[in-house]
DNA sequence: CGCTGATTTGACGGTATTCAAGGTAGGTGG
DNA sequence: CCACCTACCTTGAATACCGTCAAATCAGCG
């Protein structure tokens, strides 16, 4: 259960703000957003939404790292996605939720019954417009993520895995911002072969790792051929 | 390229009509879709946007069945969803289009210039409300086939499609809709791994086929109890 | 009938998983 | 400070699964 916190720095002095869904209201549709919202913690491990359950909370996340799972009965389980600073959460217009919701790193986000957020939807044809884009660019990255499972060699996956954090971080020495299970649960991998592909990596000098949590690309062009 | 022919039976006439994101329009913004939309056929295997190309048109399926589909450099391929009659196709709000549309079975559509839909979907709320519907229904099956892409063993991903075939299929004399190496495609096995599968569900009877083109499910349970 | 394309089947090999052991880092309490 | 614990990561060996290559069979069609 999200534990309910006050939560003094509201949307106006919101970190996440520049980039959330809230970002695109109008001020009207923001001050009814920020009226309706509350805002919740979660700790490392915590989750919002179960799998299969009924849909009862939607938001935004202001600071932290969210993972979106579905499992099949013995245990096996796929990151379908992971959700950040300013993206948004939960299922609108719908009623069970294929995937869970859970924190990767403790976690901050503006949450709101599904039904009150669905009428704020109705009544702000700006918010519905900000869902769609986000929606439709989710569904591009689901997309390109179903050629790398679908398609792509353990080397390959991990080589685009790399790339991919590479591009969400600016310096040159770059965090792994999972674990090698989470790693490996994002790609359809098991842990050991995502370990044994960064050791190839490593030894092939496409990348050196300073310490197990942070890597650097020594040769890019080398990386990028291995993504395929 | 797709071409272009006189269409008699406009949208008050469409078979589709019941299914499809039109028929969650109003009469103004149905009239208005009518008279922007124009119509088009595909030959089976003719392909309406190409991966990575500027995404010139959006529109609605009348009939017949497309896949969407991406590549790797060295031909692998991975269909990433179909689409068939009242379906939307087209990537409105964003400029490349990440796939590949081909049309699988001799397809008619009603489709409009990307940005001409743009500003009719800004004109009707409805309208992007109801893109809106579509696409969190797509996200949710694309992150569902991710599952099986990343999780699931040839065996089980196979049993998964002949379910979903079922499912879309009214009688017990079950069609495939897609050839074997299409089936191969979407759920990111070969041709011969199918086939195989195919041969154990039959040699275990749960399935039996009737000629190549044709199954019936003998025993449910075992056939869901395969798909995990 | 003989073509073409799709499907099935077989033999083999490689890639990734499984099972198992050992190593590393960070935190806690003696 | 150091021993210990736990969680995370790496490595090795054996196996299983699926892909590759090749050939045979089948279906549809001119």
């Amino acid at each position: 259960m999200p534990s309910v916190l006050p939560f003094p720095p509201r949307c106006s002095g919101c970190a996440a703000r520049s980039r959330a869904v809230c970002s695109a209201f109008s001020p009207e549709a923001s001050a009814e957003f920020d009226r309706i919202t509350r805002p919740i913690t979660l700790a490392r491990g915590e989750t919002m939404v179960w799998e299969d359950d009924e849909t009862l909370l939607v938001g935004s996340i202001a600071s932290g790292l969210l993972k979106l799972t579905a499992s099949l009965a013995d245990g096996r389980e796929q990151i379908l996605g992971l959700a950040g600073e300013g993206d948004f959460v939960g299922r609108p217009f719908g009623t069970r939720s294929s995937y869970s919701v859970t924190a990767l790193a403790p976690a901050r986000l503006c949450v709101v019954g599904r039904s009150a957020f669905e009428s704020f939807a109705a009544a702000f044809p700006e918010v519905e417009h900000a869902l769609l884009l986000r929606a439709l660019d989710e569904l591009d990255r689901a997309r390109r993520w179903m050629l790398l499972l679908g398609r792509k060699s353990a080397g390959e996956r991990v080589a685009s895995l790399l790339i991919e954090f590479a591009a969400r971080s600016p310096g040159t020495e770059i965090a792994f911002p999972l674990t090698r299970q989470q790693m490996a649960d994002l790609l359809g991998l098991t842990i050991e072969t995502v370990s044994r592909e960064l050791t190839k990596l490593r030894h092939a000098e496409a990348i050196s790792l300073t310490d197990l949590r942070h890597f650097r690309i020594e040769d890019e062009p080398a990386l990028r051929q291995r993504a395929a």
